[in-house]
DNA sequence: GAGAAATCCGAGTGATTTAGTCCGATTATA
DNA sequence: TATAATCGGACTAAATCACTCGGATTTCTC
């Protein structure tokens, strides 16, 4: 369940979206060149985003991407569901009916529950941290103009 | 932080380990047989744990392996983070000072606190999970002789 | 003291995953 | 119709995973 790049690259890209001028379009190659990220391996992580609906894209002359929903309304689980393979502690956590961990060994499915309640720990601090939230972390409140002295 | 074969593997040794009577010595081919898991393997991963002072082993002829610790007193986060590489959802989580998360990208690090945050929850949960829970729950406590009516 | 029995330990290996690159096809704009 | 952009799949290098192997060391038993 380690986050690989491609998790990482996904959150940076769209985070950058989040940022710019609501419904502005924009390419790969400005968010790779801005965020210091290998354009190429970007543009393919954007085509999942875009499959599952979290970028819209725009074809052709003048096209790229843009968040298909409001910053505060896409999290982090989400956007990993959609970029990591098999985001699991283990394979039974997402995996199907009978638990099958590696092979059939029913024996160790003692730990399926343990990490099951893992598992939906991480999901749960995931899924309530939104674009929103990072942004909000990434800029310090400016101090308030009137302060009490 | 997927938990890897020798994870597994580890916390099925230890668990065969803690099934048997206090004291008793056992050899890798038998837990390995037993378990159906690779010898070599295993005697790789135990070799880590005799290191981390979770088993004792006993050199030479008549030697094996042993609990080094009662079952309730030895915790899932323990096994793993012995046995498995960086157990962590990203560097930064555990590693040190300041932050780097994929060579030196410091922007990205608005992500270390949310992933800072999901690692102490799974930590938590495997943390409080002992071998001596595990053998409750895999063989379910025997129907009371007194049985209220 | 000589085997034999077991762990110790490091090197090596094949398969899978990760982290990309590349390029041609497609779509849209001007 | 050129140009600009994504789409999408094939390909590749490097790292990690999941082991195996063999020799060294330790300890027991005869």
């Amino acid at each position: 369940m380690q986050i690989t790049r491609a998790g990482e690259y996904a959150i940076i890209g769209l985070l950058y979206l989040a940022r710019q001028p609501a419904g502005r379009t924009v390419m790969i190659d400005e968010i790779s060149a801005a965020e210091k990220v290998p354009n190429s391996f970007l543009a393919k992580i954007f085509q999942s985003l875009a499959k599952s609906g979290l970028v819209q894209s725009q074809r052709g002359a003048g096209g790229g991407f843009t968040l298909a929903h409001p910053p505060a309304n896409v999290n982090l689980l989400d956007i990993l569901n959609c970029v990591e393979g098999a985001f699991a502690l283990q394979k039974c956590v997402t995996e199907d009916p009978a638990c099958v961990v590696s092979d059939q060994r029913l024996e160790s499915c003692v730990l399926c529950g343990v990490l099951a309640e893992a598992q939906s720990r991480v999901n749960e601090v995931l899924a309530r941290t939104t674009l929103a939230d990072l942004l909000q972390r990434q800029r310090p409140a400016p101090a308030p103009l009137i302060t009490i002295q």
